[in-house]
DNA sequence: GCTTGCTCCTCTAGTCGCTAGAGAATGTAG
DNA sequence: CTACATTCTCTAGCGACTAGAGGAGCAAGC
Protein backbone atom coordinates (compact mmCIF):
# COMPACT_ATOMS: atom_id res chain seq x y z
CA UNK A 1 0.00 0.00 0.00
CA UNK A 2 1.03 3.69 -0.79
CA UNK A 3 1.62 5.59 2.21
CA UNK A 4 1.61 9.29 0.44
CA UNK A 5 1.26 10.56 -3.38
CA UNK A 6 2.93 13.50 -4.58
CA UNK A 7 0.14 16.19 -5.90
CA UNK A 8 -0.15 15.21 -9.73
CA UNK A 9 -1.54 11.59 -7.99
CA UNK A 10 -3.78 13.06 -5.97
CA UNK A 11 -4.98 15.45 -8.84
CA UNK A 12 -5.81 12.29 -11.33
CA UNK A 13 -7.05 10.29 -8.30
CA UNK A 14 -9.29 13.06 -6.94
CA UNK A 15 -10.40 14.45 -10.13
CA UNK A 16 -9.56 18.20 -9.01
CA UNK A 17 -6.52 20.17 -10.61
CA UNK A 18 -3.03 20.62 -9.36
CA UNK A 19 -3.44 24.75 -8.65
CA UNK A 20 -7.10 24.30 -7.93
CA UNK A 21 -5.56 21.52 -4.71
CA UNK A 22 -3.09 24.00 -4.13
CA UNK A 23 -5.33 26.88 -3.93
CA UNK A 24 -7.89 24.86 -1.33
CA UNK A 25 -4.51 24.66 1.11
CA UNK A 26 -3.85 28.63 0.54
CA UNK A 27 -7.50 29.14 1.60
CA UNK A 28 -7.35 27.02 4.33
CA UNK A 29 -9.88 24.55 3.00
CA UNK A 30 -7.42 21.44 2.85
CA UNK A 31 -4.39 21.34 5.88
CA UNK A 32 -1.36 21.95 4.18
CA UNK A 33 0.31 17.89 3.80
CA UNK A 34 3.67 16.97 5.11
CA UNK A 35 6.58 17.55 2.76
CA UNK A 36 9.10 15.67 1.13
CA UNK A 37 13.07 16.48 1.37
CA UNK A 38 12.91 18.56 -1.75
CA UNK A 39 9.74 20.35 -0.51
CA UNK A 40 7.37 18.41 -2.71
CA UNK A 41 3.70 18.16 -1.04
CA UNK A 42 3.05 14.99 -0.16
CA UNK A 43 -0.75 13.18 0.28
CA UNK A 44 -2.00 10.94 2.62
CA UNK A 45 -5.40 8.67 2.19
CA UNK A 46 -7.64 11.18 4.55
CA UNK A 47 -6.33 14.31 2.57
CA UNK A 48 -7.70 12.37 -0.68
CA UNK A 49 -10.57 11.63 1.12
CA UNK A 50 -11.20 15.28 2.45
CA UNK A 51 -10.35 16.47 -1.24
CA UNK A 52 -12.88 14.12 -2.72
CA UNK A 53 -15.71 15.50 -0.64
CA UNK A 54 -14.47 18.88 -1.53
CA UNK A 55 -15.21 18.48 -5.10
CA UNK A 56 -18.29 16.61 -4.51
CA UNK A 57 -19.52 19.24 -2.82
CA UNK A 58 -18.54 21.57 -5.21
CA UNK A 59 -20.27 19.63 -7.90
CA UNK A 60 -23.35 19.90 -6.11
CA UNK A 61 -22.63 23.81 -6.11
CA UNK A 62 -22.12 24.11 -2.56
CA UNK A 63 -19.82 27.38 -1.98
CA UNK A 64 -16.36 27.32 -0.39
CA UNK A 65 -18.15 28.99 2.79
CA UNK A 66 -20.57 26.29 3.34
CA UNK A 67 -18.21 23.25 2.54
CA UNK A 68 -15.77 24.70 5.33
CA UNK A 69 -18.59 24.39 7.93
CA UNK A 70 -19.65 21.22 6.40
CA UNK A 71 -15.78 19.99 6.81
CA UNK A 72 -16.01 21.11 10.60
CA UNK A 73 -19.13 18.92 10.94
CA UNK A 74 -17.66 15.91 9.76
CA UNK A 75 -14.41 16.19 12.04
CA UNK A 76 -16.95 16.31 14.85
CA UNK A 77 -19.39 13.58 13.99
CA UNK A 78 -21.05 13.54 17.55
CA UNK A 79 -22.93 17.63 17.03
CA UNK A 80 -26.20 17.43 15.75
CA UNK A 81 -26.64 18.00 12.44
CA UNK A 82 -29.18 20.72 11.97
CA UNK A 83 -26.39 22.63 10.32
CA UNK A 84 -25.65 20.35 7.75
CA UNK A 85 -29.41 19.95 6.67
CA UNK A 86 -30.14 23.53 6.61
CA UNK A 87 -27.32 23.53 4.10
CA UNK A 88 -28.32 21.21 2.06
CA UNK A 89 -32.03 22.25 1.98
CA UNK A 90 -30.78 26.09 1.19
CA UNK A 91 -28.90 24.41 -1.50
CA UNK A 92 -32.29 22.76 -3.23
CA UNK A 93 -34.08 25.86 -2.50
CA UNK A 94 -31.33 28.11 -4.71
CA UNK A 95 -31.46 25.04 -7.22
CA UNK A 96 -35.08 24.53 -7.40
CA UNK A 97 -35.18 28.63 -8.19
CA UNK A 98 -32.50 28.44 -10.51
CA UNK A 99 -34.61 25.47 -12.45
CA UNK A 100 -37.46 27.39 -12.61
CA UNK A 101 -36.35 30.97 -13.71
CA UNK A 102 -33.79 28.93 -16.65
CA UNK A 103 -37.40 26.96 -17.47
CA UNK A 104 -38.71 30.40 -18.40
CA UNK A 105 -35.41 31.35 -20.20
CA UNK A 106 -35.70 28.59 -22.16
CA UNK A 107 -39.18 29.36 -23.27
CA UNK A 108 -38.36 32.78 -24.27
CA UNK A 109 -35.01 31.70 -26.16
CA UNK A 110 -36.92 29.06 -27.70
CA UNK A 111 -40.02 31.68 -29.17
CA UNK A 112 -37.22 33.78 -30.39
CA UNK A 113 -35.30 31.32 -32.30
CA UNK A 114 -38.59 30.05 -33.84
CA UNK A 115 -39.74 33.24 -34.62
CA UNK A 116 -36.84 34.18 -36.86
CA UNK A 117 -37.01 33.73 -40.75
CA UNK A 118 -33.20 33.73 -41.26
CA UNK A 119 -34.09 36.87 -43.18
CA UNK A 120 -32.28 40.17 -42.16
CA UNK A 121 -31.40 41.65 -39.35
CA UNK A 122 -34.02 44.34 -40.14
CA UNK A 123 -36.79 41.74 -39.50
CA UNK A 124 -34.79 39.58 -37.21
CA UNK A 125 -37.42 38.16 -34.03
CA UNK A 126 -34.13 37.92 -32.05
CA UNK A 127 -33.14 41.10 -32.36
CA UNK A 128 -36.37 42.59 -31.78
CA UNK A 129 -37.47 41.09 -28.83
CA UNK A 130 -34.07 41.45 -26.98
CA UNK A 131 -34.86 45.76 -28.01
CA UNK A 132 -38.32 44.83 -26.75
CA UNK A 133 -38.99 43.26 -23.46
CA UNK A 134 -42.83 44.00 -23.41
CA UNK A 135 -42.73 41.20 -26.24
CA UNK A 136 -42.07 38.37 -23.44
CA UNK A 137 -45.59 38.18 -21.81
CA UNK A 138 -45.73 35.16 -20.88
CA UNK A 139 -42.75 34.30 -18.69
CA UNK A 140 -41.48 36.96 -16.13
CA UNK A 141 -37.80 37.09 -15.85
CA UNK B 1 -40.72 65.63 -23.55
CA UNK B 2 -37.50 65.78 -21.49
CA UNK B 3 -34.67 65.69 -23.81
CA UNK B 4 -31.94 63.91 -21.63
CA UNK B 5 -31.71 61.98 -18.32
CA UNK B 6 -28.98 61.75 -15.91
CA UNK B 7 -28.26 58.89 -14.90
CA UNK B 8 -29.95 58.74 -11.67
CA UNK B 9 -32.91 58.61 -13.94
CA UNK B 10 -31.36 56.37 -16.51
CA UNK B 11 -30.59 53.81 -13.81
CA UNK B 12 -34.16 54.09 -12.40
CA UNK B 13 -35.72 53.25 -16.33
CA UNK B 14 -33.56 50.91 -17.55
CA UNK B 15 -33.38 49.26 -14.00
CA UNK B 16 -29.48 48.87 -14.39
CA UNK B 17 -27.75 50.58 -11.44
CA UNK B 18 -25.73 53.95 -11.46
CA UNK B 19 -21.95 51.63 -11.40
CA UNK B 20 -23.10 49.32 -13.84
CA UNK B 21 -24.51 51.91 -16.42
CA UNK B 22 -20.76 53.20 -16.00
CA UNK B 23 -19.00 50.10 -16.48
CA UNK B 24 -20.75 49.54 -20.02
CA UNK B 25 -19.53 52.63 -20.94
CA UNK B 26 -15.84 52.34 -19.40
CA UNK B 27 -15.89 48.26 -21.92
CA UNK B 28 -17.05 50.09 -24.71
CA UNK B 29 -20.69 48.86 -24.49
CA UNK B 30 -22.74 51.53 -24.00
CA UNK B 31 -21.19 55.28 -26.13
CA UNK B 32 -20.26 57.95 -23.87
CA UNK B 33 -22.79 60.64 -23.69
CA UNK B 34 -23.16 64.08 -23.67
CA UNK B 35 -21.79 65.47 -20.41
CA UNK B 36 -23.54 68.84 -18.82
CA UNK B 37 -21.50 71.77 -17.65
CA UNK B 38 -20.92 69.89 -14.35
CA UNK B 39 -19.67 67.41 -16.41
CA UNK B 40 -22.58 64.96 -15.42
CA UNK B 41 -24.04 62.23 -18.26
CA UNK B 42 -26.73 62.94 -19.51
CA UNK B 43 -28.71 59.91 -21.12
CA UNK B 44 -30.94 60.57 -24.97
CA UNK B 45 -33.89 58.26 -25.28
CA UNK B 46 -31.63 55.79 -27.64
CA UNK B 47 -28.99 55.36 -25.14
CA UNK B 48 -31.87 54.11 -22.72
CA UNK B 49 -33.38 52.13 -26.07
CA UNK B 50 -29.79 50.85 -25.96
CA UNK B 51 -29.34 50.07 -22.26
CA UNK B 52 -32.92 48.65 -22.32
CA UNK B 53 -31.09 46.49 -24.63
CA UNK B 54 -28.53 45.51 -22.45
CA UNK B 55 -30.65 44.78 -19.73
CA UNK B 56 -32.83 42.11 -21.56
CA UNK B 57 -30.23 40.43 -23.12
CA UNK B 58 -28.23 39.84 -19.87
CA UNK B 59 -31.68 38.76 -18.18
CA UNK B 60 -31.52 36.07 -20.86
CA UNK B 61 -27.64 35.65 -20.09
CA UNK B 62 -26.13 36.36 -23.14
CA UNK B 63 -22.61 37.24 -21.77
CA UNK B 64 -21.18 40.65 -22.92
CA UNK B 65 -18.90 39.62 -25.79
CA UNK B 66 -22.36 38.41 -27.09
CA UNK B 67 -24.03 40.89 -26.54
CA UNK B 68 -21.72 43.39 -28.00
CA UNK B 69 -22.04 41.27 -31.63
CA UNK B 70 -25.91 41.73 -30.82
CA UNK B 71 -25.69 45.63 -30.72
CA UNK B 72 -23.30 45.84 -33.84
CA UNK B 73 -25.96 43.66 -35.40
CA UNK B 74 -29.04 46.00 -34.68
CA UNK B 75 -26.92 49.42 -35.60
CA UNK B 76 -26.96 47.17 -39.30
CA UNK B 77 -30.48 45.96 -40.06
CA UNK B 78 -29.79 45.11 -43.27
CA UNK B 79 -27.13 42.52 -42.89
CA UNK B 80 -28.15 38.55 -42.43
CA UNK B 81 -29.33 37.69 -39.19
CA UNK B 82 -27.67 33.92 -38.99
CA UNK B 83 -25.34 35.44 -36.70
CA UNK B 84 -27.78 36.44 -34.48
CA UNK B 85 -29.80 33.46 -34.61
CA UNK B 86 -26.41 31.16 -34.14
CA UNK B 87 -25.76 33.22 -31.36
CA UNK B 88 -30.12 32.49 -29.46
CA UNK B 89 -29.79 28.97 -30.20
CA UNK B 90 -26.46 28.63 -29.02
CA UNK B 91 -27.47 30.56 -25.60
CA UNK B 92 -30.63 28.14 -25.57
CA UNK B 93 -28.33 25.07 -25.97
CA UNK B 94 -26.43 26.30 -23.14
CA UNK B 95 -29.90 26.36 -21.02
CA UNK B 96 -31.45 23.59 -21.87
CA UNK B 97 -27.77 21.69 -20.47
CA UNK B 98 -27.71 23.64 -17.19
CA UNK B 99 -31.31 23.04 -16.71
CA UNK B 100 -30.27 19.08 -17.33
CA UNK B 101 -27.72 19.54 -14.75
CA UNK B 102 -29.61 21.06 -11.88
CA UNK B 103 -32.27 18.41 -12.07
CA UNK B 104 -29.96 16.07 -11.60
CA UNK B 105 -28.89 17.89 -8.70
CA UNK B 106 -31.94 18.10 -7.42
CA UNK B 107 -32.39 14.58 -7.40
CA UNK B 108 -29.66 14.05 -5.39
CA UNK B 109 -30.23 16.62 -2.59
CA UNK B 110 -33.76 15.51 -2.26
CA UNK B 111 -32.81 12.44 -1.43
CA UNK B 112 -29.73 13.91 0.98
CA UNK B 113 -31.84 16.06 2.80
CA UNK B 114 -34.67 13.58 2.79
CA UNK B 115 -32.12 10.50 4.25
CA UNK B 116 -31.64 12.98 7.00
CA UNK B 117 -32.94 12.06 10.26
CA UNK B 118 -32.04 14.63 12.53
CA UNK B 119 -29.30 13.00 14.67
CA UNK B 120 -26.06 13.50 15.30
CA UNK B 121 -23.48 14.72 12.80
CA UNK B 122 -21.74 10.75 12.49
CA UNK B 123 -24.74 9.79 11.18
CA UNK B 124 -26.24 12.42 9.03
CA UNK B 125 -26.73 11.10 4.97
CA UNK B 126 -26.09 14.97 4.35
CA UNK B 127 -22.66 14.85 5.29
CA UNK B 128 -22.25 11.03 4.02
CA UNK B 129 -23.21 11.39 0.73
CA UNK B 130 -20.85 14.02 0.19
CA UNK B 131 -18.49 12.00 1.55
CA UNK B 132 -18.85 8.83 -0.98
CA UNK B 133 -19.74 10.00 -4.25
CA UNK B 134 -20.58 6.33 -5.03
CA UNK B 135 -23.66 6.45 -2.88
CA UNK B 136 -25.05 8.51 -5.84
CA UNK B 137 -25.61 6.35 -8.73
CA UNK B 138 -28.66 7.43 -10.10
CA UNK B 139 -27.67 10.72 -11.00
CA UNK B 140 -24.03 11.02 -12.65
CA UNK B 141 -22.45 14.32 -12.25
C1' DG C 1 -26.13 84.22 1.12
C1' DC C 2 -25.73 79.71 3.51
C1' DT C 3 -26.46 75.26 4.87
C1' DT C 4 -28.33 70.65 4.27
C1' DG C 5 -28.65 66.69 1.77
C1' DC C 6 -28.89 64.42 -2.45
C1' DT C 7 -26.78 63.20 -6.75
C1' DC C 8 -22.95 62.83 -9.31
C1' DC C 9 -17.80 62.51 -10.45
C1' DT C 10 -13.23 59.57 -10.69
C1' DC C 11 -10.46 56.14 -9.04
C1' DT C 12 -8.99 51.93 -6.84
C1' DA C 13 -9.76 47.59 -4.89
C1' DG C 14 -12.59 43.69 -3.79
C1' DT C 15 -15.84 39.73 -4.92
C1' DC C 16 -15.81 34.23 -6.26
C1' DG C 17 -13.45 30.22 -7.57
C1' DC C 18 -10.40 29.35 -9.84
C1' DT C 19 -6.79 29.53 -14.13
C1' DA C 20 -2.58 30.90 -16.57
C1' DG C 21 2.00 31.98 -16.78
C1' DA C 22 6.89 33.04 -15.37
C1' DG C 23 10.99 31.26 -13.72
C1' DA C 24 13.34 28.00 -10.90
C1' DA C 25 14.22 23.54 -8.67
C1' DT C 26 13.66 18.59 -8.22
C1' DG C 27 12.91 13.86 -9.75
C1' DT C 28 13.12 10.03 -13.20
C1' DA C 29 14.06 7.30 -17.52
C1' DG C 30 17.13 6.15 -21.01
C1' DC D 1 24.50 12.93 -18.46
C1' DT D 2 20.86 14.56 -20.67
C1' DA D 3 16.12 15.05 -21.55
C1' DC D 4 11.84 15.58 -19.93
C1' DA D 5 8.15 15.63 -16.55
C1' DT D 6 6.73 17.24 -12.36
C1' DT D 7 6.78 20.25 -8.82
C1' DC D 8 7.72 24.68 -6.43
C1' DT D 9 6.40 29.93 -5.42
C1' DC D 10 4.54 33.97 -6.87
C1' DT D 11 1.79 37.24 -9.39
C1' DA D 12 -1.80 38.49 -12.45
C1' DG D 13 -6.06 37.68 -14.92
C1' DC D 14 -10.95 36.07 -15.82
C1' DG D 15 -16.30 37.89 -15.95
C1' DA D 16 -19.47 41.08 -14.54
C1' DC D 17 -19.91 43.67 -11.60
C1' DT D 18 -19.92 45.95 -6.47
C1' DA D 19 -18.17 48.79 -2.71
C1' DG D 20 -15.94 52.54 -0.89
C1' DA D 21 -12.99 56.76 -0.61
C1' DG D 22 -12.84 61.46 -1.31
C1' DG D 23 -14.53 65.26 -3.64
C1' DA D 24 -17.68 68.41 -6.56
C1' DG D 25 -22.29 70.05 -8.23
C1' DC D 26 -26.95 71.37 -7.50
C1' DA D 27 -31.77 72.40 -5.70
C1' DA D 28 -34.53 73.81 -1.83
C1' DG D 29 -35.39 75.91 2.50
C1' DC D 30 -34.11 79.53 5.90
Amino acid sequence: MMRSVPIGEAARQSGVKVPTIRYYEHIGLLPAPKRSEGNRRHYETSDLRRLAFIRHSRELGFDIEAIRTLLTLQDNPSQPCATADTIAQARLADVVQRIRSLTALKAELELMVEGCRHGKVGECRVIEVLADHSQCEHARH
